[in-house]
DNA sequence: CTTCAGATTAGCACTTGGTCATAACACTTA
DNA sequence: TAAGTGTTATGACCAAGTGCTAATCTGAAG
């Protein structure tokens, strides 16, 4: 008896937390005991058989990839937008998005957040942004709402430039705010 | 016939990309043919079987939650810091990181690396940042490398703030710079 | 109309990676 | 010695296939 039974058992559930790829055959060997042992370990621990379990893994794969074609988690969900004048976005924090250390938003994500939003309300086949100019006022943690308004300057500039202004706010209070400048080839029409 | 087979093998290949857990019976039902007839379509097709189809899904997902935990795909790869100083980082541009319409990097992502080198040239527990300003100088691509590099400003302010300049080049070419005026609890020692 | 090719369907043996039940050991412990 | 736990073996069966051969159907061309 090399191992015994209850170690074996921990052993098998992170062996395939590891690699879920492996068939009864191949664990009985890596234990060296016989493929009953396996099978009435797995039935003890309430592992399921193979190919159950790339099923699982595989549906798994299915949610996420749906997820993040959604992409909201990234840059907000854009709610509202007046073409050329203004717009706005919500974007839910989660703890994904906070430094472990301090539980503190990421600057990136706020950035992300409304420099997306400065893209969309332009809504040019090509905007980018050329400038910015950002204030981070003050900390966002996991759980806080940020709403994003982004708001097109109208005054107009030499070659084809349009400023935006964005300010982002978690319960009425200014946490972030950004200037983009951005370059643009199409005239606003509409 | 319902739909010819043509048709129906071009169906095949979009249902099963959709819905990769139907089993041979349950296409064949679908299309209201024979199983034998979907095996040879499969056949034909190259479109391995249901458990095959599991397999690979599950692996991709394997693939990417490594990838994921890396998490270099958003800040870039930090290859090399001295502490309060300079630091170093390369950012490889795919295309998940282009807008679909013109194939240019989203502005963010040059942002989110530059931010997160100035955070980690600092490495205070509560480095935060508060104001930057950021030039985007010239579209950057999928396939280009981005090579962020971070200098810290010696300069002594009032407070607790420092200034890290950050410049990114592809190419020995300057794409995007930024002044980053960051917040810090400690002193900087050694 | 006949004939012929391509598409479809069917049947059977075999494979993987299992389940389920049942039985036979081995080893310790009361 | 008997009981109990853990391990191994055996055989029947299942799902979802592969591979191969053979039969049938169907539409168009000669």
């Amino acid at each position: 008896m090399k191992t015994p039974k209850k170690e074996r058992q921990r052993l098998l559930i992170s062996l395939l937390d590891e690699d879920p790829f492996l068939t009864d055959e191949d664990i009985a060997a890596h234990f060296s005991v016989s493929v009953q042992t396996v099978r009435l370990d797995r039935l003890e621990c309430r592992i399921p058989e193979l190919r159950e379990r790339l099923k699982s893994v595989a549906s798994q794969h299915m949610q996420k990839t749906v997820k993040s074609l959604q992409a909201e988690e990234i840059f907000g969900e854009i709610i509202d937008v007046e073409l050329d004048d203004k717009a706005l976005s919500i974007f839910d924090v989660t703890s994904d998005h906070v430094f472990m250390r301090n539980g503190i938003a990421r600057g990136h994500h706020l950035f992300a957040q409304a420099n997306s939003l400065a893209v969309a309300v332009l809504d040019d086949d090509l905007a980018l942004t050329v400038r910015s100019t950002l204030h981070f006022a003050k900390p966002v943690r996991a759980g806080d709402r940020v709403i994003a308004r982004a708001v097109v300057r109208q005054e107009t500039l030499k070659n084809k430039s349009t400023v935006v202004d964005v300010i982002s706010k978690v319960e009425n209070e200014t946490v972030f705010s950004g200037e983009f400048l951005m370059y643009r080839t199409t005239k606003k029409g509409r």
